[in-house]
DNA sequence: AAGAACACCAACCGCAGAAGA
DNA sequence: GTCTTCTGCGGTTGGTGTTCT
């Protein structure tokens, strides 16, 4: 059975809100309140308006205190620093921003930051990786043929500069495994808790369930990076990745957010993960709005996944990937095989 | 001056989770 | 426990304005 549509579509209004109709829902809400009931709100106030449509331009537009625009560079900061952390998670990055909402952010992200921060920095790399392949592809064409051009473009790539997060997006996130750098995730927590401490108790050493229970941060650390890891390589269970953990050292190159989220980073370079929070599971799906960093070509293959991310050029791209390759892990030591590549990338 | 390309942003859509019957 | 309804969220679309050729 499909689920009952919201409104009936024939007869609301869509588009642009007209400076009356602003008024009515305006006045109404200052007045009553939403009633709890978005959908039968535009009923009441007689507008032609379907309630998720008046709750939005309510929360985006209409509400007292919104701000527009004139985005400053503090508030760069900030949304730079947790969107490398938590990812697309607008409404939480919103909830930072005082008066400012997580659709206003998304399209500032989307159109500005983005373009801001790496527009210039992925151009320079770009034209560098080309120029560094095509020197490549001549010094084999005048010397040594290769019998696996295919396997030789890698290794040719991986000596290529990777794309590099810029380090001064803030002054508390950095990429380098020394210092005060934000390579564990105290370091991360604690700088969300900085933000405005909305994230966690600050003497909290437990990740609460939802079945009541909690885990310790250890054990979430190690849960997710083991989620992580057997989602990359299915063959591989988590039960038998948790049991490395305890047997052997933490992997330093896992960097996580609050929500799961993972920076798989090494020296001042990194690639991301992302994790799906809906069903609790921790594996590796397309980052949106990051692909800048990893080139507009890449083609979706995450630690050996392939999840289609779009059509690609494999040749072209400049994006270096540490690439875990499933068959490998089929082989004789799998979990040293992903902990070798994982812990000495990028050489 | 005109059309194309690009940038911006308000609004829509579909999904997932929460809450209630 | 199951179904339905509502809310909130993130991704995407499409209209409009601006810049480029």
């Amino acid at each position: 059975m499909g689920r009952a549509p919201c409104c009936d579509k024939a007869n609301v209004k869509k588009g642009p809100w007209s400076p009356e109709e602003d008024d009515k829902l305006k006045s109404y809400i200052q007045e009553h309140g939403t009633g709890g009931n978005w959908i039968t709100l535009p009923q009441k106030i007689g507008l032609k308006r379907c309630g998720k449509s008046c709750r939005l331009r309510w929360l985006n537009y209409l509400r007292p205190n919104i701000k527009h625009g004139g985005f400053t560079e503090e508030e760069d900061n900030i949304i730079c620093s947790l969107y490398v952390t938590i990812g697309s998670r607008w409404s939480v990055i919103a909830g930072q921003l005082p008066g400012r909402t997580d659709n206003d952010i998304k399209n500032y992200w989307n159109t500005k930051l983005k373009k801001k921060l790496f527009g210039k920095h992925r151009k320079e790399q770009q034209l560098q990786a080309r120029n560094k392949l095509l020197a490549s592809a001549n010094h084999e064409s005048n010397g040594r043929r290769s019998e696996n051009s295919s396997s030789n473009l890698i290794s040719d790539q991986h000596i290529l500069q990777p794309y590099c997060w810029p380090q001064n997006i803030h002054p508390s996130l950095t990429y380098t495994n020394q210092g005060s750098s934000f390579n564990d995730q105290d370091s991360i927590r604690k700088f969300l808790i900085k933000l405005g401490g909305r994230f966690s108790n600050e003497d909290d050493d437990y990740y609460p369930l939802h079945d009541g229970g909690v885990l310790s941060r250890q054990q979430v650390h190690e849960e997710q990076q083991a989620n992580y890891i057997s989602g990359c390589i299915n063959s591989i269970n988590n039960n038998q990745i948790l049991q490395y953990f305890s047997q052997t050292q933490t992997n330093q190159y896992c960097v996580e957010g609050v929500a799961g989220q993972e920076l798989v980073q090494g020296q001042g370079s990194f690639t991301e993960t992302t994790t799906s929070s809906s069903n609790n599971n921790y594996y590796p799906q397309k980052l949106s709005g990051l692909e800048f960093i990893y080139g507009e070509e890449m083609d979706g293959t995450i630690c050996g996944q392939s999840s289609n991310w779009g059509e690609t050029d494999q040749s072209s791209s400049s994006m270096i990937y540490p690439s875990l390759v499933a068959s490998n892990f089929q082989e004789e030591k799998p979990q040293e095989c992903v902990f070798q590549e994982l812990s000495t990338y990028p050489s």
